[in-house]
DNA sequence: AAACTATTTAAATATTTAACTAATTACATA
DNA sequence: TATGTAATTAGTTAAATATTTAAATAGTTT
């Protein structure tokens, strides 16, 4: 498995992660929000893919990307680590965001 | 500034993050843990420096490193938006590992 | 001031990554 | 079956990154 590290450092890639998040697109459809190819969009799905933070379903002749939450769950599991497993700084994070949201 | 996601992308430096998670290290003292020469750790910590992921005090000929929580906090944000600013996914995988440590 | 210690910076090299064009695969339909 | 469409794979190139050795900077000690 790709590192989803890698997957995730670069720019368009973190952008087709935020294009998914309301539901799974076409290669084509994302091609569109992009300047580069298809076939350069191709490799970054790959990309996201092989790290396991993109799925795929096949359906005729089209390709349907959705996020795979899981595996992005995993890499909160690295700054939880970082935060000295306390969680109380993440938890405050949320808490205060929450906050934020309902005021 | 320097890209945090790139900077996290890095084995070696994610490593580094979590050592210094107990309190501050002097590059010599992080050094240690690595097969690569110390030349080769300063640029690691530049990257992190550059991203905001770590800061740097200067004690006579030592130089401290100790983990910037805000920055990495930030990095979390992208998460939070990957799931749709709804947070539920996150905060419930937070306290669901909370529950974990105190069973 | 000379020698030592801690660390960074520079220059060179090797590896990895992102992008392109062109070719290929797979399915759909006329 | 020929043509079109969707997407991937292959081969290439350019740029970015990680590492090394060697040199430089800055502070400490004798």
């Amino acid at each position: 498995m790709g590192s989803p590290w890698k997957a995730i450092a670069d720019d368009s890639r973190r952008q087709i992660l935020l294009m998914l998040k309301d539901g799974e697109k076409t290669p084509s459809q994302i091609a569109t929000h992009f300047d580069f190819t298809l076939a350069a969009l191709s490799t970054h799905l790959k990309v996201l893919r092989d790290a396991s933070l993109v799925s795929e379903r096949k359906e005729g002749q089209n390709r349907f990307y959705s996020l795979n939450q899981k595996q992005s769950l995993g890499l909160v599991k690295f700054f939880e680590l970082m935060w000295g497993y306390k969680l109380d700084s993440l938890k405050e994070y949320v808490e205060n965001k929450e906050k934020k949201k309902t005021q």
